[in-house]
RNA sequence: UGGGCUAUCGCCAAGCGGUAAGGCACAGGACUUUGACUCCUGCAUUCGCCGGUUCGAAUCCGGCUAGCCCAGCCA
């Protein structure tokens, strides 16, 4: 399908790498995404794979995954799955190029015995506690370690038996040696390497030193080839860090630091411990829970990898921290998905529609598109007989001005199959309408090319007899948008009515063969999805992916 | 109150000294076998504020203000 091609100006991002690629800093342009396995993706990281990617692609060059995991306290394997399925899914394909910082180890030992060899790097007895003491404060400059002076040989040694773990825990560290007057708290004689006697999800115990993420990173860069090492804007103050360790290592194209601002969402929930709590709490079932914004959860609520590039690409990239609309989010699946998946019908809150003229036993098979704008999806089969469901809002006693639904004495379209006029209907002693009785034209038939008359409603049904009863789950933020996501206690402001779970509904028989992770539009309901988690094939599940928009409101009574 | 960064419509976001792109949202109207979609139309005399330079400033200079980040042996 053609997309329209909308003339972008290139953000700030490109105009760089233009630059460098004009001024000969590199040749080709790469890239790489280095998440930490610490926890599973979500929506904002999509942005940094898909910003990554969409470069390399542009510029023909090269996109890794690394996994950035230089802290086994952390790590583990059981997220390098999960984020791997997640890149492979969001349509960034890294090839075989996926990479691990562990396994650089060895390289990372030597570039600090290189600084060492330089008098760029010195062992420090100091303990954490006192490290902070002697690092000074935002405004006050600290003060150099006793140990910054041992000589080159000795710092050598201590390295080694690091290494070869003759120190415990929190001992000694390795540190570089800048300036501890520098403004920049990076800068102060950053720790670069750290004793820690736990096995690495990939390592196991080769190693008991790991070494710090200002020193590791642009060493893992280098070793691959990155050009343009693109980051959030938390890390600018590391930059100069990041440029000294590429200087000092002596590296002959140097990977370049390029931040930019993470995505936010208005009010939806990102952070890890919240949605931990979230999870605990049972308030939602899982990290994927599809009212969550996680890669797992957008796909289990059926938002496509497309969808998600063109939300991407629509919000752009800047230096500004700022937070979109999560209107922008549903607006990109609607178009995704409008001509790309079939049209159906389904009745959400069924009330009985029984057709008096139409013979009792006979049923009919109608043809009908599957997209109305988009043929090449086809045709199905829809069985039409005396006794419908309808959605309860299609039916009015006593309709307000402007209502063209359905109400005593009107006539509407069955959407796919014939004009039908309410005659009368049935309510029960709680003055609930428990029937709605009509009567049909059968000259009126869809593709008979009836233009005797027209009507304003069309409404969807489905065929009483032959209907498919389903579970439908409605989602809505999970965060009360009235009052902000957080309370004055910072816990998370929740709203109750951010699931709505319907158990009699139903749908046409052409979805009963729907498929975990299809998708469809549910005419005047909006697009659903087949769950991926709790549907079975007698028991199917459809999530609410987004609602259609609608510009028609009942006045209150 | 040290350093770094940011500030253009309700929300994103172009703009790079020549007189405010675009998208989302919203509001009207047309069309319609989905009150959807589609299609039109409208939506910043003004770019955080104050000065300055210039024929001309959102763009350059100076001074303010507001917000974000940094004092992990996390990334």
């Amino acid at each position: 399908m053609e997309r329209e091609e909308t003339t972008v100006s290139k953000n700030f991002i490109e105009q760089i790498i233009d630059r460098d690629l004009a001024e000969g800093h590199c040749k080709a342009v790469c890239t790489r995404f280095p998440p930490e396995p610490n926890g599973y993706l979500h929506i904002g990281h999509a942005k940094s794979i898909l910003l990554n990617y969409g470069l390399a692609k542009e510029y023909g060059g090269t996109f890794n995954l690394r996994f950035d995991d230089t802290n086994p306290t952390k790590e583990k394997t059981e997220f390098v799955e999960s984020i791997i399925a997640d890149v492979k899914w969001l349509g960034a394909d890294f090839e075989d190029r996926l990479f691990f910082a562990s396994n650089y180890f060895d390289q990372m030992y030597e570039a600090a015995v290189k600084l060492i060899k330089k008098g760029k790097a010195f062992v420090c007895d100091l303990t954490a506690e006192q490290i902070r003491e002697y690092r000074g404060t935002l405004t006050e400059p600290g003060k150099e370690s006793p140990y910054r002076n041992r000589s080159i040989e000795e710092n050598l040694e201590l390295f080694e038996n690091m290494k070869n773990g003759v120190y415990e825990d929190g001992t000694k560290v390795l540190r570089a040696k800048i300036d501890m007057a520098s403004p920049n708290m990076n800068m102060r004689d950053p720790v670069i390497y750290r004793v820690a006697h736990i096995p690495h999800h990939n390592t196991g115990d080769k190693w008991c030193i790991y070494p710090m993420y200002d020193f590791a990173h642009p060493i893992e860069d280098a070793i691959e080839g990155v050009t343009h090492s693109i980051c959030t804007l938390e890390f600018e103050d590391h930059r100069p860090l990041y440029d000294w360790v590429v200087r000092e290592l002596e590296y002959e194209i140097p990977p370049k630091q390029i931040e930019f601002a993470k995505m936010y969402l208005t009010n939806v929930v990102t952070g890890k411990r919240y949605i931990k709590r979230l999870v605990e709490d049972g308030i939602v079932d899982g990290w994927d829970d599809p009212r969550l914004v996680s890669i797992a959860a957008l796909r289990r609520r059926g938002f496509t990898p497309e969808s998600i590039q063109r939300f991407v690409e629509l919000c752009g990239v800047s230096k500004s921290n700022s937070s979109v609309d999560y209107a922008m989010l549903e607006y990109c699946i609607r178009e995704d998905l409008k001509l790309k998946r079939p049209r159906m019908m389904a009745v959400l809150d069924p009330v009985k529609l029984i057709i008096d003229n139409y013979p009792e036993d006979q049923m009919e098979e109608l043809d009908v598109e599957m997209n109305l704008e988009n043929p090449e999806l086809g045709m199905r089969k829809v069985p039409f007989g005396r006794e419908l469901y309808i959605d309860r809002e299609d039916f009015m006693e006593n309709p307000p001005k402007k209502y063209f639904r359905l109400f005593p004495g009107n006539e509407v379209r069955l959407m796919g199959a014939y004009f039908v006029k309410c005659v009368d209907y049935k309510k029960d002693e709680n003055g609930n309408v428990t029937e709605i009785h009509c009567t049909y034209d059968p000259e009126t038939k869809c593709g008979s090319g009836f233009t005797g008359r027209k009507v304003k409603g069309t409404i969807h049904w489905v065929a009483a007899k032959t209907a498919v009863p389903v579970e439908v789950r409605l989602y809505e933020n999970i965060i009360d948008e009235e009052k902000g996501v957080y309370n004055e206690d910072g816990s998370l402001n929740l709203n109750p009515n951010s699931l709505t779970v319907r158990k009699d509904c139903f749908v046409e028989p052409a979805l009963a063969k729907a498929e975990p992770y299809e998708s469809f539009q549910f005419v005047r309901q909006g697009f659903f999805c087949v769950d991926a988690k709790d549907s079975r094939p007698d028991a199917l599940v459809f999530n609410r992916i987004v609602s259609l928009k609608s510009s028609f409101k009942l006045p209150k009574a």
